[in-house]
Parts: C-alpha cells; structure tokens; sequence
DNA sequence: CGCTTTGTGCAGATTTTTCCGCACTTGATG
DNA sequence: CATCAAGTGCGGAAAAATCTGCACAAAGCG
C-alpha cells in the first residue's frame, strides 16, 4: 500500500490528511483496541473487534487510519504481515482523553473525577494502591505547598 | 416527530433500536455536548457544534438520537423549541465513560489513571482541592481499612 | 390584520463509511 | 516442483450517516 509506506516512513510528495476532526465509529473502535493493545496485526485486531469484521474490512479500516496518520504500519523483519500501532506517544493520547473527559463530564474538575473514581463504595482500589495514590499525593503537596 | 414522541412518553408498539453500539461522529460530539450542557434546543446544540452545522442538519441528528433513545425531547410548557438532553442519569454515563477510559488507556487501573492526573507538573489542582482529595481518601481507608 | 421569525415534519439527495472479493506474491511443506 | 496458507494491493459495491430544501404552523408585532 502506497499510503501506508509513505506515512510510516519520511512522506514527500503527497501530505497526509490533517484530520483533526473525530474519529469515525469503527475507527474510534480500532484506534481504542489499538491503545489497550499498544499493537497488532490485522487479523490480531479482527479477532478483538466488535462484530468481528471481515478481514478486508479490518485492513481497509487500518489503512485509513494510516492515510489520516494517526497509525504507523511496520513490516517486521523476519514477518510478513504489517504490526499496526498508534502513532501518538502513549502519554499524550492519555493526557488528551482524560481532558476531554474532564471536561466534558466534570466540568473541568480533575477531583471531581477522582471522587467518582474513589468514593462509589466500589472497591476497586486495592490497599497497596490507595498507599502509592497517598505518595502521589504527598508529593503533590510537597511540590506545590510552599 | 413520531419518533421523539414515542422515545419521551412511554412507548408501546416501536421498540426503540437497542443501540449501544458505539456512536456515530457527530453523534458523540453531539452527545457529549449535551452532556456538558445538560440540556439544549436544537439552536443552542448548534452553536457548539464543531463545523456549526445547518439547523435541519442538527435537528435531523438530534432525531436519530432520539430514535436511538439516548435523548429525550421535550416541549417546555410556555416554549415551542424542543429541549434535549441526555436520557442516561449523569452519574451513569460518568461512571460507564470513565470506566472506558481506565480500561483502553490506564489497563484497568484507576490510580494509574490518578497519577496521571497528579503528576506532570500541570499545577491542574488547587491546594484546596488537594484537601477535598485528602479527605476522599482518608475516608475511603477508613471505610476500607479494618 | 399582514408580515416576519422561529420551529416542525418530512422526503430525499449527497457524502462517507464500511465491507468484500479477487488476482497476485511469497514462504513453507511434502 | 506442486500445493497450500497467509498476506497484500487494489477497485468498487453496499450500507450508513449527514445534509438540505421545502411546505406548513404558531407567535410576536406594528
């Protein structure tokens, strides 16, 4: 694919679109898996995708998302098949999916988040983990106090 | 709109498409401004939308969502413009869109998803809010804690 | 009243997404 | 070497989403 050379390499000739603007349906939903996953092949995603689509259409879908540059498509070495994986650094897309759900489900508050994450009686949080969150916190103050 | 009637009162011969599957672009952004709003005519969503689309655009999506029993519209008594909003109480849909966050960017695990929020410097968080943290905490170790 | 504004209810047209098939290539296997 | 399995690169077709343009109703106003 033509495309998919020219986004993972160094592009000259053709720019690859802007596409700032959001994600469609089945691209969301691959770009998603591919976050949790960090990477896959193909048929790798096709097996987590909802409706398991046919293979075609998961490579078709993976290349779009590669012409949009916001997936890097690598032939491994001794492989044959194309690894797929988000071309944004893990960091920043988390960063930007947390501000956007900040803002458009806590009115811009981090710790009303949190509260949500903390307080529903769930105990999802271990021992172990509410200690590192109150080292994180700590710290926090620490840094900020003062 | 035969539709919107159905999906706001009680409905009894259409059962409304079960649709959780995913949404589509504009209908996400659509809904999570509602979310953010709260509530809004077809004018007001248009305003915030992306692109501002036309106003029969809008209200077209606004109906398919409608169909899709993810918002209700309702006539206020003295008013003629409809007023959408979110079907799913708040607390649900924050609850389901920050347990999908955890999972796709976080690999399930919230305090990860803290220190995220904690971490990089970004004086994101007032010492007073630190407190209001500080005690969320407390009380869940002591709600947790022996 | 007439006129203007703001909305509603369709019914399609248009544009995007999404899906699939097929010819061809390549490595493995017996 | 013949054959299979797994991939790839298109090229459209099929389905969905999105947009738009009326015609008509109800209020507001000079």
């Amino acid at each position: 694919m033509l495309a998919r050379r020219a986004a993972t390499g160094q592009n000259h000739g053709v720019m690859p679109r802007v596409a700032h603007d959001p994600l469609t349906k089945k691209e969301r939903q691959a770009m998603d898996l591919l976050h949790s996953m960090g990477r896959a092949t193909a048929a790798e995603l096709q097996e987590r995708m909802p409706d398991t689509p046919n293979y075609s259409a998961v490579r078709a879908l993976l290349g779009v998302l590669v012409d949009k540059n916001l997936v890097t498509a690598t032939q491994p070495e001794g492989a044959r098949a194309y690894v797929y994986a988000p071309k944004e650094p893990a960091h920043k897309a988390r960063k930007g999916a947390l501000n956007r759900l900040v803002t458009t489900f806590f009115g811009g508050s981090p710790v009303e988040l949190m509260a949500n994450l903390l307080d529903p009686a769930e105990r999802k949080i271990s021992g172990a983990e509410i200690e590192r969150l109150q080292k994180l916190i700590d710290e926090h103050k620490r840094r900020k106090g003062k």
